[in-house]
DNA sequence: GACAAATACGAACGTTCGTACTATTTTATT
DNA sequence: AATAAAATAGTACGAACGTTCGTATTTGTC
C-alpha cells in the first residue's frame, strides 16, 4: 500500500463516519481535512471534486458493507438462520458508525437530487433489495419458506422493518427498539413459512 | 389576515415543498426568497433566524398534517377502516409535496444534529407514534384487533411500513410500491386480528 | 389626508463553501 | 546519492451562506 492509498483510507474512514452522522452534504472538504489533520488542498487533490469524494465514501462503505454484512451471512446456512444473521449484521454494522447505516440517510438525502451520487445510490439500493429477495428465494428452496410466497414482497417487508429500526434507534433513541425489531422479524418470518 | 401573515403563509408553503424535496438545510434564505419573489432581507425579517424558519416550516407542516391526515381519519369509524384511512391519507399527503412526507426526511436529517429543530422533530414524531398506538387501541376496543396485542408494537410495525413505502416511492420510483404497501398492510392487519 | 406602524428592500458584513493554481516536501526507484 | 514522481501545503478566487443595518415603501387607523 502506497502512502497515497494509506491516507486516502484514513480520509474515507473519517468521512464515512462523518457522513453517517451529519449527511453526505455536510462532509465538507474543510471540516474533513481538519478531522484528518490535513490541508484542504491536500485532501482535495485525492478526489478532484466533492462529488467524487461523496461517491468514494459511498463505495468505501459498500465494500465494508459487503464484507461485514452480506458475505458473513452467506456463510450461514440458507433459510431463516441466514436471514436472522443478515439482520443482525446489518444492525451491528450501523452501530459501528455514529449515525447508523449511511445508505439509509444518503438515500433520503439524495432521492431528489439528480446526479452521479443519486445514480450510485440507486444502483446500490437495488442491489441490496435484490440481495434480500435472494435470501427469500434460498429460504424457499430449503423449505423454510412456503413455495407460494412473493420474494419481492418479502424484500419490501424486511427492508421496511430495518428502516423502522433505523428511525426508532437514531431519532427516538428508544430503549425497546431492539425488542420491537425482534418481535417484528418473528412475525414476518412466521408469515412466510 | 394581515399582509404579513399572508406573505408568511406564501413563504411557508413554498418552503415546505422545497424542504420536502431537498431537505430542511437546503432551504436557503436566498433561494427561498427568490422562489417567493422577495428580497433576502425581506424574507429574513419574518423569522429572525434560519433555525426559526426551519421550525416554522415544520409546525406549518404539522398543522397541515393534522388537518389532512389525522383529523379526517378520526371521522371514520374506529378500527380497521380508520387505520386504512389513516394510511391512505398519509400517502396522499406525502404525494402532495414534491419530496414525500417531510417528517421522514427531516428526522433522518436532524437525528444527529442537536438543537431546537431536532427537539421539535422528536416531539412531533413521538406524538405521531402515539397516534398510531391509539389507532390500535381503538381497534382493540371495537373488536377489530385481538385483546392480546401490543399496541406499541403495532405502531412500530405500521410506521415501518410507511417508511418502506417512502423509500421505495422516492428513491426507487418503483411502480409496484403501492401494491407492496397494500399487501403488507393486509398482512399486518391480519396478524393483529 | 396625516401619521405611526408594519413590511420590504438594497447593500454590506464576516465566514465558509468548492475549486484552481503554484510551490514545497516526501516517497519510491535507480 | 540522484532524480523523477507522488503527495501535501499554501494562497487565492468567486459565489453563496446567514445576518445586520439604515432606508424606503406600503398598510391600517384616526
Amino acid at each position: 500500500m502506497t502512502k497515497g492509498e494509506d491516507t486516502k483510507h484514513v480520509i474515507l474512514e473519517a468521512g464515512l463516519d462523518m457522513a453517517s452522522q451529519l449527511g453526505l452534504e455536510c462532509v465538507t472538504i474543510g471540516s474533513l481535512a481538519k478531522l484528518a489533520h490535513m490541508s484542504k488542498s491536500g485532501l482535495f487533490a485525492h478526489f478532484q471534486s466533492k462529488e467524487n469524494l461523496q461517491i468514494d465514501i459511498l463505495s468505501y462503505a459498500a465494500r465494508d458493507f459487503a464484507e461485514n454484512v452480506v458475505i458473513p451471512a452467506l456463510a450461514i446456512q440458507a433459510g431463516i438462520p441466514r436471514i436472522k444473521a443478515l439482520v443482525d449484521n446489518w444492525i451491528k454494522w450501523g452501530s459501528r458508525l455514529s449515525g447508523g447505516c449511511i445508505f439509509v440517510s444518503a438515500s433520503t438525502e439524495f432521492s431528489d437530487r439528480p446526479g452521479k451520487v443519486r445514480d450510485y445510490l440507486l444502483r446500490q439500493q437495488e442491489e441490496w433489495i435484490d440481495c434480500l429477495k435472494r435470501m427469500a428465494e434460498s429460504a424457499m428452496r430449503v423449505g423454510d419458506f412456503s413455495k407460494e410466497i412473493d420474494c419481492e414482497q418479502f424484500a419490501f417487508d424486511l427492508y421496511s422493518l430495518l428502516l423502522g429500526f433505523h428511525l426508532y434507534y437514531k431519532l427516538l433513541n428508544n430503549a425497546e427498539t431492539k425488542k420491537r425489531q425482534e418481535a417484528s422479524l418473528e412475525r414476518l418470518l412466521d408469515n412466510y413459512r
